[in-house]
DNA sequence: GATCAAATTTGACAAATGTCAAATAATTAA
DNA sequence: TTAATTATTTGACATTTGTCAAATTTGATC
């Protein structure tokens, strides 16, 4: 059950097995079907997810009910609504497990504690947040520098398992286009 | 000199005033002039800067010379040329300063130890970091949901003191658009 | 203040992408 | 397996945005 958050955390902290016991237990264990919804928008995200299996969606709706991608959490990786469970205020997006997934949860004030009592968390909570920013800042730039085709081409060149593995659909809304747009360019490849 | 540096560490950091002077006099002060470029594209950005005054534009680059701003740091920011100061690898962005800014900067080393040495420094940047994360999905989220205009009117209702700071050139590839389009933009305005 | 350079605006047109609708294919659930 | 649902592809067209060129305005420098 803990095997996997054990490595994510023996990756870069040097913790003898009795701390990393008493981390992994303020965990919890939920498993969820397809296309259940672990957050809607306007609640605060409680919760701060590890993914041992599956997928984790985090996406916004539009006003004509258009979706759009934010994140994908598959496995080994943390995921939250981030500026809601971040900030405790409300969500602008939606949490779904797109597979049957099984994840490790813990509420906002056990997290914040674990930063105060585990030595070592918050500097490999440091270092993960620089990794995932450093991630947002590629993807800003891909967004402003290049067009429709040179993001999927990216992408499958970086993600080739995501791919496969998610429906057209949140691939396209992903990469910020439509999913017409995308059957069109998978098909006028060279 | 370290006035506005001192400020940003105590609104987050409960520090004594000899554990302040210890942690600036790591920064040494630079002054440079419009237009300057303090890095270039395929260079290790060796510095993180804090913004005295002025403004730092970090922007890239594209083979026909079209030219993209990933992030601006105006007065008493943080900024860097981030993905390459953190990981030490070369920079895909360049780094300029658009008005005569006055900086503070710090070396990767340094700056590194300052993390190890001073108590509480390592949760103030990681709070910043988690700030700089947030805005940078909110970034991300304007980049996929939203059409020109409406980024556009965002970034008139969240930073209005920046477009009419800044040349129209510069808002427009900050937001992904070209020039042209945003002067119609402007223009159109209801 | 005059001159030069840079920034902005405008027009005409091209290219990229979105939208809507329908047809086909694939997948899920009974 | 079959029926029902969901996903994907395709066509026709509309819309948005980009590109190039030129005109105009603004701002910097001597």
């Amino acid at each position: 059950m803990y095997t996997q958050l054990k490595q994510f955390l023996a990756r870069n902290m040097a913790a003898d097995e009795a701390t990393l016991d008493a981390f992994c237990q303020k965990f919890r264990l939920k498993k969820t079907g397809r296309n259940e919804l672990l957050l809607s928008v306007g609640e605060v995200c409680p919760y701060i997810y590890f993914v041992n299996s599956g997928c984790l969606r985090i996406y916004m709706m539009d006003l004509n009910g258009k979706e759009s991608t934010r994140f994908l959490v598959t496995e080994g990786r943390f995921g939250t609504a981030f500026p809601s469970f971040t900030l405790q205020e409300p969500s602008v997006a939606y949490i779904q497990s797109i597979e049957p997934t099984e994840v490790l949860y813990i509420n906002h004030k056990d997290f914040k504690a674990l930063l105060d009592e585990v030595p070592g968390w918050e500097r490999v909570y440091r270092i993960n947040l620089e990794r995932d920013y450093i991630a947002s800042i590629k993807r800003i730039e891909s967004l402003i520098t290049m067009d429709a085709t040179q993001r999927y081409k990216q992408l499958m060149e970086t993600s080739p398992a995501l791919i496969q593995r998610l429906p057209n659909r949140i691939i396209a809304d992903y990469l910020g286009i439509s999913q017409e747009t995308l059957s069109r360019l998978k098909s006028k490849k060279s």
